[in-house]
DNA sequence: CAATGCTGC
DNA sequence: TCAGAGCAGCATTGG
């Protein structure tokens, strides 16, 4: 194959990428914007050039050979800014992914080395290609070697040859030098001819070819100045001359064929992809054909071995091999996602390298695979612990010994993660390439089920990587001191939620039924009242519609705007509201039609054949560390108005004479707040148990209990809110509808009240700059990369994130370790009782008569003393024939 | 699939 | 000046 040699200035490169992008960090709070751009132009160029030979130059050391001819060389250079400087390890991993050698030697620059390599590559006719920001370079332009010069941003180039630059400047490549060494390079601290810019210097040029010619004939020129300047700076411009010819030979300790680029391996480069968080690179991986296997047979030999040994009932002495070991991984692979409802399509166990797959039928009545299943001694690696239980339990097969949750501990590492699946997981510790169930399955319409052996090749690479994974991440814990929340509290609780999933909650259908009839019949009439009113028929739940109805048909004044067009917001409709009597009818057909359609017919679908609804609790989703919960989400059941509220009775206890008995920590937020601030009026205000909203009134407004009047309490309690969620004077008045101005001096007043209030907010946000995240009580930590952006909106946003997560997490935290100690006190006391709920500051049992006395002091004491803080933490319990009276 | 809107804490 | 309340899930519209 004919070579082709691409000359890469790594320097000029990295300070253009620099430079030229905003300065984007990833997750962690690394910057990452130079190398980002570095990637993005070394994928490019590699893909339109296609070199067989690749080197990429840098600059190392400080000084070089010119500074013995001109010490203040490149004197006034800024110091690298330490944003940049961080990122050139980054650099060099990234090309060390892409097998690309690297070279940098003392006493030279990256030019002079390029230059050698060039005037080689010239005298040997090979093809070469020099990627540079730096016009120096274009001096190098032979018959064979071309200059791709960045023009805007990092990947828009420009190519000269000698045509080329000929037309674009006059010259011929070897007067580069000579342009330089009139006009100088102030970026270099090359004088050049003092008041001679680009455009004179290519004037004189365009007369005598080299600047030895040039000051030998100052006459020659017209203008008296000009004159003068060439006779007087005419030995800077010899030495400037000097200073920027390029020399061309470096002694170098490699010969040309060294620089062979190699097969670049698609796993090694998504590995440090997927940890810089390139998104958009890791997509273009699949697309390029720089990574392409399928047609290349080395790139192949270079795919990971991988060996397995399926389980059958004859070769179970394989078995024998591994299974003593601990901990082994395990991972269980089914058809569809959610496991309450998924079928097992095979079971695969590893260690170290040996790999079985079990087929579901093979496990399920294999004594010696159900006894490891059971044994508590016998450690196993997972990923996803609640869902392995679930699906083990659903086949009828008890499990023990979790000793460690991939899943979990990638989240507790990171809880802003959002790429967790197992193949993300494996390219962000890269520990080798693993297909994502997307290429393995399809996805889309695409998606179709495996036969038996690819199902099992599959399979058992997943398992394969648990181990690697574990080593990995259980460094990571104890470094960042996150070992007792990932083994104390998260992985006891998967196992919690996974029994509070399974067990379910009973749904009274005919009740669902009832009601929704009822709300039926009144979104038709209202929709008929709504499209008299507007004199025509239209869809109600298009914002599109009802703005042309609201704003043009019937004139309502505009107050807010989307994106798109008008706002309808319920915000902007309770302010319409006295204006038009529609209005009203459209906030109340909204609210019922949600109803209807997401608490009635959403939830009816979700009813499983045992008459109850499996909700799916999330651990690895909040930023916060609180959980989630889906298919059905039953943490935003209605409360707040009656009419929603009623949803609630359709939540009844599994068996007649139970109850539901439902627990909550009343402020637990603004507990958490006194606990944190340790402000003296906060925190005797809840030692007393004093209503906080009302004290709050009182304290601002300072007043005395008797005459805080309603409207007092509730801005109170805005202000109240405002706090926990990191305030802005804004967000107050938006929320409360009043002014800014006046939203501003309830904040003051509020800090002035409370000055360990504000002092606290100030330290969270300055220790999150200090260390680029905040913690919780339990010492989850969210990293804010953000906090120290120059974006006003990023910076600001990641400011009340600071102040808020300590206080959201913590109270997570909390919930959670009681959910965890309830758990295990109702078994060691062998309660019928079941939880079954969490609504974020609330749990929902459903209890046996006999039971109630003992479940309600029993729950109120695990939640209240979840985690000692320095005021009181308060529970309130309630009791019922369903959720709705449970109040 | 994005935008909008609404439910919860 | 600009934008602007913390954390979620789900339904609907309309491209």
């Amino acid at each position: 194959m004919l070579k082709k040699l691409m000359l890469i200035d790594g320097n000029s490169i990295l300070y253009r990428a620099f430079f030229a992008l905003p300065l984007l960090s990833n997750s962690t709070g690394v910057h990452t914007n130079a190398a980002y751009g570095f990637a993005m132009m070394l994928v490019k160029v590699l893909e339109e050039e296609k070199p067989t030979h690749v080197l990429v130059a840098f600059d190392i050391g400080k000084t070089t050979f010119r500074h013995k001819d001109y010490e203040s060389y490149k004197g006034k250079r800024d110091k690298t800014p330490s944003e940049l400087a961080e990122q050139i390890p980054l650099v060099y991993e990234l090309l060390e992914a892409f097998s690309i050698q690297t070279y940098g030697q003392a006493g030279f620059e990256a030019d002079d080395i390029i230059g050698t390599l060039a005037v080689e590559a010239e005298r040997e006719q090979v093809s070469t290609v020099i990627v540079s920001g730096d016009k120096d370079l274009f001096q190098l332009i032979g018959d064979h070697v071309t200059v791709l010069h960045t023009r805007k941003g990092v990947t828009e180039m420009d190519r000269y040859d000698e045509a080329a630059l000929r037309e674009r400047y006059g010259l011929a490549p070897s007067q580069i030098v000579d342009l330089k060494g009139l006009m100088g390079d102030p970026s270099d601290n090359i004088p050049g001819i003092a008041g001679v810019g680009e455009k004179t210097a290519l004037k004189l040029l365009a007369k005598f070819p080299t600047v030895e010619e040039i000051i030998a004939h100052p006459d020659a020129f017209s203008g008296k100045k000009l004159q003068e300047k060439l006779r007087e700076f005419a030995d800077d411009a010899i030495l400037s001359k000097k200073l920027a010819t390029i020399h061309t030979e470096v002694p170098l300790p490699f010969s040309f064929d060294e620089l062979e680029l190699r097969d670049i391996q698609k796993d090694k480069v998504a590995s440090v992809f997927s940890r810089l968080e390139f998104r958009t690179l890791i997509d273009r991986i699949d697309k390029s054909p720089l990574f392409s296997s399928s047609d290349n047979e080395e790139t192949e030999v270079l795919v990971e071995e991988h060996e397995y040994v399926q389980i059958t009932p004859e070769n179970q002495g394989e078995w024998e091999k591994i299974f003593h070991y601990s901990p082994l991984a395990l991972q269980i692979e089914t058809d569809i996602d959610n496991p309450h409802h998924a079928g097992i399509t095979g079971i695969a166990l590893s260690h170290k390298d040996d790999n079985l797959f079990v087929p579901l039928e093979v496990a399920k009545d294999w004594g010696p695979f159900q006894s490891w299943l059971q044994d508590n001694q016998q450690k196993k690696v997972v990923y996803d612990l609640k869902r392995c239980k679930i699906l083990l339990e659903r086949e009828g097969m008890k499990v023990a010994g979790f000793s460690f949750d991939v899943l979990l501990a990638a989240y507790v590492l990171n809880p802003s993660e959002t790429k967790l699946e197992l193949s993300d997981l494996a390219l962000q510790q890269s520990i080798g390439y693993l297909p994502s169930d997307d290429e393995a399955y399809g996805k889309g319409a695409k998606k179709r089920p495996l036969a038996l052996e690819p199902l099992a090749v599959h399979v058992t690479k997943k398992s394969a990587k648990l181990l690697a994974l574990y080593h990995r991440y259980e460094e990571q814990l104890e470094k960042n001191d996150l070992t007792k929340l990932l083994y104390e509290l998260e992985m006891p609780l998967a196992s919690v939620l996974a029994d509070m999933e399974m067990i379910g909650v009973k749904v009274d259908k005919s009740k669902l039924e009832e009601l929704g009839i009822t709300f039926k019949e009144k979104i038709e009439r209202l929709e008929k009242e709504i499209t008299d009113l507007a004199g025509t028929s239209f869809n109600i739940n298009s914002p599109k519609q009802l703005s042309e109805i609201l704003f043009e048909k019937l004139g309502l004044p505009v107050i807010k705007k989307t994106k798109t067009g008008y706002s309808t917001g319920a915000d902007v409709l309770e302010k319409l509201a006295p204006q038009h009597e529609i209005v009203e009818k459209i906030l109340h057909y909204r609210q019922v039609g949600k109803l209807y359609s997401t608490y009635i017919e959403g939830l009816k679908k979700e009813i499983s054949p045992d008459g109850k609804i499996h909700t799916r609790f999330n651990q690895t989703i909040a930023a916060t560390g609180r959980l989630s919960s889906t298919e059905p989400n039953l943490q935003n059941i209605p409360i707040r108005l009656e009419e929603g509220r009623q949803i609630r009775q359709v939540f009844v206890p599994s068996q007649d004479d139970w109850s539901i008995l439902a627990a909550d920590y009343s402020q637990v937020e603004l507990r958490i707040l006194a606990h944190l601030c340790r402000d003296p009026i906060l925190q005797k205000a809840f030692l007393e148990d004093r209503d906080i909203h009302t004290q709050t009134a009182m304290d601002v407004f300072a007043v005395e209990a008797e005459e805080v009047s309603s409207l007092m309490r509730s801005k109170a309690k805005a202000v109240n809110f405002g706090i926990v969620y990191g305030i802005s004077a804004f967000g107050l008045s938006q929320n409360i509808n009043i002014p800014q101005k006046e939203a501003k001096e309830f904040i003051d007043r509020y800090f002035a009240t409370y000055p360990n209030v504000r002092q606290f907010m100030d330290d969270v946000v300055v220790d999150a700059r200090k260390q680029g995240y905040v913690t919780t009580l339990l010492n989850r930590r969210r990293y804010l990369p953000d906090i120290n952006a120059s974006q006003f909106n990023a910076r600001s946003f990641a400011e009340r994130t600071a102040m808020n997560t300590p206080i959201q997490g913590s109270a997570a935290d909390i919930i959670k370790n009681a959910m965890v100690n309830l758990s295990r006190e109702m078994d060691k006391r062998k309660l019928k009782s079941k939880m079954l709920l969490q609504v974020h500051d609330e749990l929902i049992f459903e209890v046996p008569a006999e039971e109630l006395e003992e479940m309600k002091s029993l729950v109120r004491v695990q939640m209240e003393n979840a985690v000692q803080l320095s005021v009181p933490l308060k529970v309130d319990v309630n009791i019922g024939k369903s959720w709705y009276e449970a109040k």
